[in-house]
RNA sequence: CGCGGGGUGGAGCAGCCCGGUAGCUCGCCAGGCUCAUAACCUGGAGGUCAUAGGUUCAAAUCCUGUCCCCGCAA
């Protein structure tokens, strides 16, 4: 097949690394522009960029895909196929009608539920027991298309969004790999009953209510890696929460986020129902550290509030 | 030049403003107490205070350059 890659991070790198290796033929890359970013405003690089650069395939980093340069550009190759994953924006109709056969998309949950951004996140956030990967014919609308393939994954009991995440990237991959392989490409609609929508995740979710049960805020810690991550305040100051674990002590006499007490695997915070042992974290310009660390450090102790 | 925090025994921190004996919690090692233990007690090892220079009788501490780490923002 004679393929052009849309995509942007790492999940969508992977993909195009097994691509590459399968003995299609990768005529191009498109990926957002270079842009300044993170701490000093360097500029980053993307990874599909990089990888483009290493095999010697054409990258297009167009700003907007309205532009009738980059659809032109996007014609002349010829393609077969565009396979779009995780490209973070969306595609015209006009891009959707370019190759010969059809545009197509990897996306993390099994569709129609969770469209949208973050898929992986919302499925750990909402503690589901199970997820995996639609590859869709891409539609106009957003995460709509009909359904070429699906394979369901089991969600771990301790797994985190961001380890969730790079397994379904394999998984993904390797589905991708065998539905082109297949070479045709029968279709399902989706169940339009059963959508539910996964949107983009913002800073303030990740911010612990300790009056929420310890299981939500178990989820809430596990779902929201690796971005924006679940923080409380310590002497209003952001401490991430990285690993946290359920405990089946009673809360007695403190109120939710207070420190209950210290002990070799971290300490425990009061929420509404039980206790949640803290495993580890990350003070405001700290590293992640053991949760044991940091109350050496920090001088925890029962009876200190979170969250003030 | 986006804003900001930080680099001190193995880990996490205090000390720096107001220069003058290396501190705290944990871990580690040895011994002890207890029927027992998460515990407790006693003793011990372990640090060129990131790095280079400057000021000074004296620098972890003040000044300057360099390297590295992190939070925010995007």
């Amino acid at each position: 097949m004679r393929i052009i890659f849309f995509g942007s991070d790492d999940f969508a790198a992977l993909h195009l690394e097994h691509l590459l290796s399968s003995g299609h033929e990768l005529l191009a890359c498109v990926t957002g522009p270079d842009k300044p970013q993170g701490r000093g405003m360097k500029l980053s690089i993307s990874l599909i960029k990089e990888i483009a650069i290493k095999h010697h395939i054409p990258c297009l980093q167009p700003p907007s895909l309205k532009d009738s340069s980059v659809v032109d550009a996007l014609k002349l190759y010829g393609a077969d196929i565009f396979v779009v994953v995780a490209y973070g924006r969306l595609l015209t109709q006009e891009i959707l009608d370019i190759p010969k056969i059809l545009c197509m998309n990897v996306h993390g949950s099994l569709l129609p539920k969770y469209r949208g951004a973050a898929p992986v996140n919302w499925a750990v956030l909402n503690g589901d027991k199970e997820t995996g990967v639609t590859i869709q014919k891409m539609a106009l609308a957003l995460d709509a298309g009909d359904i070429i393939a699906q394979e369901k994954m089991i969600i771990g009991d301790d797994e985190n969004a961001a380890q969730l995440r790079q397994r379904m990237a394999l998984v993904g991959a390797k589905l991708l790999i065998k539905v082109l392989e297949k070479g045709q490409f029968a279709t399902s609609p989706q169940d339009s009953t059963q959508v539910t929508y996964a949107p983009k995740l913002t800073k303030e979710m990740g911010r612990i209510d300790w009056k929420k049960s310890a299981q939500s805020i178990v989820n809430q810690v596990l779902g929201l890696q690796p971005w924006p991550g679940a923080y409380t305040l310590y002497n209003g100051k952001t401490l991430k929460i990285s690993q946290a674990q359920m405990t089946t002590e009673d809360i007695g006499k403190y109120s939710p986020g207070q420190v209950m007490g210290v002990n070799k695997n971290g300490f425990t915070v009061a929420c509404s129902d039980k206790g949640l042992l803290i495993k580890e974290v990350q003070p405001e310009a700290g590293k992640l550290m053991p949760a044991v660390s940091f109350v050496a450090g920090y001088k925890i102790a029962p009876g200190i509030s979170f969250n003030i």
